[in-house]
DNA sequence: GTGATTGCAAATCTTTTGCACTAAA
DNA sequence: TTTAGTGCAAAAGATTTGCAATCAC
């Protein structure tokens, strides 16, 4: 797990994670952690790309956020079938999910304690715990 | 939340939820319930019912899958894109995931136990609270 | 009968891949 | 230079849809 480090220039985290800083890396990675934290799927961040005049293909953004995910500076969160987003917080914490809207809020690592929760079973070691809090109305 | 009725006929159960019994659901339900508790993705059930000379299209399978899940009869567990699962269990409880196998194995309700965890936003409910222990080894 | 359900094939959506081209070190 | 990264278009999966044919009531 990669401690976040909010003075570290985008430029020095790509290379401490041993990633080339493209320019679409570098563009790509501005716009994801320049921003406050955020929920983001491969499609919008494509559009946004295009939209700030970053010319960039829709697969370098699934592989940069794919390379990004591998080295720590983003967790990906399925909450449907087709519908996954990549989440600028790394720090340890949970989500609700509003089904309706398709939109993803985070829940501090601290409004969720737990007073029981099961061992990884022998020979396996917990990666993470998600928990996504289903909610409509 | 429908109450799961062990007793009860796959036919009624059918019936009780408002789904006609056709020759395809009664199979289909016959696979999901009468084999213990399963994950199993649309795909499977589908080869399932073709090597057990069901006829049956994948159109129908997910038709179906949706019907019970809507119905209550089944929950939808999203674990990776494109891979989620319709869980035969549908009391509360959870999940480990296997990232390497792909496999979902049952947590059991009472052994995951909240010492706190957040109230639904204002305007909304609670529907369901999903955690996946993700394990590796 | 009549309205719900099915099958099929096509369409859609998300994600991945192969490969020639380009750029970083 | 040398190797990693990119774009594009095509492929691959997963899931949905449209519509005529079929089935439950």
């Amino acid at each position: 797990m990669t401690l976040q480090r909010p003075y570290t220039s985008i430029l020095d985290r790509l290379r401490t994670v041993g990633l080339r800083p493209t320019r679409q890396r570098l563009a790509l990675a501005k716009l994801l952690f320049d921003n406050g934290h955020r929920h983001i799927s491969a499609e919008q961040l494509h559009s946004e790309a295009l939209g700030s005049n970053i010319r960039v293909s829709l697969a370098t953004v699934y592989n940069a956020l794919h390379q990004f995910t591998d080295a720590g500076l983003l967790r990906e969160i399925v909450v449907e079938p087709g519908r996954s987003y990549f989440d600028t917080n790394i720090a340890t914490h949970h989500h609700f999910y509003f089904e309706t809207s398709g939109r993803l809020e985070d829940i501090p690592g601290d409004e969720v304690r737990w007073e029981k929760l099961p061992a990884a079973p022998v020979g396996y070691q917990i990666k993470r715990v998600d928990v996504i809090v289903r909610v409509d109305g």
